[in-house]
DNA sequence: CAAGATTGACAACTCAATCTTC
DNA sequence: GAAGATTGAGTTGTCAATCTTG
């Protein structure tokens, strides 16, 4: 873990004029490579939820009827529907969702939450809420938290119209 | 950090419509997926260049002597050891990278750009640069690249002294 | 034919174990 | 023994093709 050998190698490299760390785009990167290796780490040894399947179960909490369509959990997760039906297939395993038929429609599919799915989620949570905190918005400092939010929405308002493949 | 939210308060919150979709956190993970996935795309349409490799070829081409040590790329790129190993065989099936023998330390392996790993990155940098800057820069706004990577600088720094494992 | 969901084949990453060198 | 690097095993995700229903 501490490695002093490599700090030197490190710092003896980077230079702050032209080198690939500097700017929003690494900062963006690094910060989030960091954050959610940190927050997924906590969230498997205390609960054995990857931060993938955590998310599931919340955004499923969060609808109405506990229940989501595939295509609908996958737009708002940023992952491909096979992805979905991955992620939703590991979880119906541990019992945390289930699949039920959408009457309207013969062809879709909805991800229900479960009594056990919300306890572990509800269990989960504070594990999950104290990560974000520490890792993410405590080092942003007051006030942070809001003006990224604010930055990064009109980010994913551009790109999340046209679905996962697009053109510029 | 210590976050002794009750059970039945984060039913309430968790019930509420705007808990899981909005936020800085959701921001975050929703503008990175998106904006990664399109950047990715055009690389991999336009020069066959996976994010990854292109940010291992940025990282050698600033680096003294066009080459890095496996375990100092890795912490650049903050993937482990075994993620760099790997990463840097692609390269070299490839010819853009070499593996060079680290005279003063005999455990040690530098990845080294080829010509051919150099002249890559050079047509496939403005491609690159053109979609961080129209999928994230732009939807900023101005002076919001600034303000993005003098946020999460700490939140780097806070992260990135310890390696991969960490513990709070 | 278009849309929702799934499947198979494949790519990329991590952890634990191993080998070599310090 | 500790550190740098690699390997094997296992997990997770994507794309293309397929099946079913609208």
């Amino acid at each position: 873990m501490g490695d002093l050998m490599a700090h030197d190698r490190m710092t003896e490299s980077l230079d702050r004029n032209a080198c690939a760390g500097s700017g929003a785009w690494s900062a963006f990167l690094r910060a989030h490579a960091l954050v959610t290796r940190r927050v997924e780490a906590d969230l498997l040894s205390a609960h054995r939820l990857s931060l993938v399947s955590f998310e599931v179960l919340e955004r499923l909490a969060d609808a109405p009827g506990h229940r989501l369509r595939m295509a609908d959990l996958a737009e708002l997760l940023v992952v491909s529907r096979s992805g979905v039906t991955r992620a939703v297939d590991r979880l119906e395993r541990d019992e945390l969702v289930t699949r039920e038929r959408c009457d309207s429609d013969l062809r879709g599919t909805y991800a229900a939450l479960t009594d056990r799915g919300m306890a572990r989620l509800l269990a989960a949570a504070p594990t999950h809420q104290a990560g974000v905190q520490f890792y993410l918005l405590d080092p942003l400092g007051p006030g942070g938290d809001v003006a990224m939010a604010t930055a990064l929405g009109p980010v994913a308002d551009r790109l999340a119209t046209s679905g996962i493949a697009a053109k510029h």
